[in-house]
DNA sequence: GCCGTTTTCGGCCCGACTGTTTTCAGTCG
């Protein structure tokens, strides 16, 4: 009887016997291995219990034979002989103290064994007891100052909810914030928001600042002022670290300008990418820092060369500037070596929106849009589109029968018709062409939610799910695919369904659909609200590889939401996705081809 | 424990800050 655990469960596992180590004073490589995989588990796009299953857990990179094994033996039995007979000699309370910041495996467990914290769920307040009763001051290695900050941690971390990590817009209006205030330094050289923020994550943890200036001294004392701030965190010559009235954390990061191109290269990471980029100079005979480039790591000579520049400092390497948004230890750095770096679709590359509703006036099956055709066309002009799809929700099929809906849509063509071809809108808008559009509900049973007579009125389809989220894997896939089938469905619409911090993605084999798409020509959605962001960029990637197209909308409910575009071209350059791979992205005459081939 | 354009041994990123401690360990990014 196999044992389900999830893969953060995974990752806490392997976290707290990577913990248990460290107190044991085990080999420092060995206890990164067991961190590192906890990452990868972590991180992973798909369940490490259905990768056992497959026989396929080694190939998370970072599990090799050794870990494999234990993880076999969890999915087997629910637990592992070695990590039990690590982690016994240990108060258990000690690996529910982790999560506090400040407070690592050495202090977790000294405390959680002076204090006799045996058990996980009443760790933490226990401990705040201890540190009120002023009894940890008196420990070696402990006093008043170190109290005084376990404490605060504590009461952070028994206050906090969940682990939420921001969506990106929001990381974004904190950012403008701190570098608008920083604008009025004159000590301020230069100040750029780096960090997950220049990589275009779809979730932020904190927001990262680097500083470009001559008076670091100045400058950090500059930020300590900083209005929104609830409390100082650390700070010293070469950084500020900030805790936000909102709790969020600021890290400002400050180097002379002579070594912005260095600074910009660690601060925006990530983490893995930095370690890798490292390895790769270490062989080269150098060491990389935030401050530059030893060129002779080996030698006593240890100068460090300045660079004031990203791409002096990745040439130096023999690599080609990496886009932010790909540097996640992906592969990248060894296509920039082999100077085989894709070239990115960019915002301006953007002809046009396929997927925007208006505040046409059916009772529909979903939210309708706010504004009406003119105003979405008088953006999408300013925009500089070349082409703009109205696609409304389906009519409800609860509130019409069959033929009402089919005169329906056959009317609102009549009417779209009608608003393009007035005199006044024609030259108004002459540069655009518009696409009558519907955005479809996938029925439970993969049937559209109107008619097959009634597509005929439309330029094409995007079909979505909004219902019926939690069917089994075999039978969302079956009932995704029959859906395609349907003559005029171009686009499936945010295909995995996923609300970001809110609703887990829809359990369908992208292998099945992606291959499908690649038959009967149809393109996956970049789903570019924020909380969406859907297809996520493994998918992205996925799909690029293959040679599926892909639609990057959107969904605007309102005029203004047609600039969120920017989003959704984050998503596609993380999965590396090139102009050519984006529907909306080419010339009209092209896209147009696509459409009705 | 993991991993492989100097493959199955011998490497594994590097620095900032804190606090308690006379020279550094712990934690974090
Ligand atoms: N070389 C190196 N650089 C690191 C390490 N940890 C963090 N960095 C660099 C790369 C990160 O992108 C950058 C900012 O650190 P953060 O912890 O804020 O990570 P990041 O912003 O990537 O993600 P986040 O959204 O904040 O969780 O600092 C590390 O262990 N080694
Ligand atoms: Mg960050
Ligand atoms: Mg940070
Ligand atoms: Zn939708």
């Amino acid at each position: 009887m196999a044992h389900h655990f999830s893969n953060q469960e995974v990752a806490g596992k392997l976290r707290e016997v990577a913990a248990a180590m460290e107190v044991r004073g085990d080999d420092g490589f060995r206890i990164r291995a067991y961190e590192n995989a906890a990452v990868a588990v972590d991180n992973l796009s798909s369940e490490a219990f259905d990768l056992w299953e497959a026989k396929k857990l080694d190939e998370i990179p970072g599990v090799g034979a050794n870990l494999a094994q234990h993880l076999d033996d969890l999915f087997r039995t629910g637990s592992v002989k070695h990590f039990t007979k690590v982690k016994k000699p240990l108060p258990a309370g000690m690996f529910a103290l982790l999560d506090i910041s400040g407070v690592g495996p050495k202090i977790a467990y000294t405390l959680s064994k002076q204090f006799g914290l045996t058990k996980s769920e009443t760790a933490a307040v226990k401990l705040k007891k201890a540190l009120e009763s002023g009894k940890v001051a008196d420990l070696e290695g402990f006093g008043e100052q170190s109290q005084e900050r376990l404490l605060t941690a504590v009461t952070g971390f028994l206050k906090k909810k969940g682990p939420e990590r921001l969506l990106l817009p929001v990381a974004e209006k904190v950012a403008e914030g701190i570098l608008s205030y920083l604008s009025s330094c004159p000590e301020v050289i230069k100040a750029s928001a780096l960090g997950s923020l220049r990589r275009r994550v779809p979730t932020v943890g904190d927001v990262d600042i680097g500083v470009a200036t001559n008076q670091a001294g100045a400058v950090v004392d500059f930020m300590k002022q900083y209005p929104a701030a609830n409390r100082l965190v650390a700070a010293g010559e070469g950084l500020v670290r900030l805790e936000l009235t909102n709790k969020l954390t600021v890290d400002v990061k400050l180097v002379n300008p002579t070594e912005w191109g260095s600074l910009l290269q660690h601060f925006t990471g990530s983490k893995n990418h930095n370690i890798v980029l490292r390895e790769l100079a270490l062989k080269q005979g150098k060491s990389l820092s935030e401050h530059g480039i030893k060129h002779e790591a080996r030698s006593t000579k240890q100068e460090v060369r300045k660079y004031d520049n990203e791409e002096d400092f990745y040439k130096a390497l023999g690599l080609t500037w990496i886009p932010p948004e790909m540097r996640e230890n992906a592969g990248e750095i060894e296509v920039s070596e082999q100077r085989k770096l894709p070239q990115l679709v960019e915002l301006k590359d953007i002809k046009g929106d396929l997927h925007t509703h208006t505040d046409y006036y059916w009772i529909s099956s979903h939210d309708a849009g706010t504004d009406d055709i003119s105003t979405l066309l008088e953006t999408a002009k300013k925009l500089g589109y070349d082409y703009l799809a109205l696609g409304d929700h389906n009519p409800s099929i609860s509130s019409y029968n069959e033929n009402k809906i089919i005169s329906l849509i056959k009317e609102r063509k009549e009417y779209i018709d009608k608003i393009i071809s007035t005199r006044e809108n024609k030259v108004k808008y002459s540069s655009i062409k518009v696409l009558n559009s519907l955005e479809v509900d996938i029925r439970p049973d993969g049937t559209l939610a109107i008619p097959e007579e009634a597509l005929k009125y439309l330029d094409f389809a995007v079909v979505s799910i909004h219902s019926s989220f939690a069917m089994k894997k075999e039978e969302q896939t079956k009932r995704v695919l029959k859906s395609l089938f349907y003559a005029k469905v171009k686009i499936l619409g945010h295909p995995t369904g996923r609300l970001i911090n809110q609703r887990e993605e829809l359990d369908i084999d992208f292998n099945a659909v992606m291959a499908e798409c690649l038959k009967r020509n149809i393109a996956l959605e970049i789903n570019a609200i924020p909380q969406r962001l859907d297809l996520p960029e493994t998918l992205v990637r996925q799909a690029v590889k293959l040679g599926v197209k892909l639609a990057i909308n959107t969904d605007a409910h309102s005029a203004d939401q047609l600039e969120q575009m920017r989003y959704g071209v984050d998503v596609a350059r993380r999965g590396w996705a090139k102009k050519q791979d984006i529907v909306n992205a080419w010339p009209w005459e092209e896209f147009q081809h696509w459409l009705t081939g």
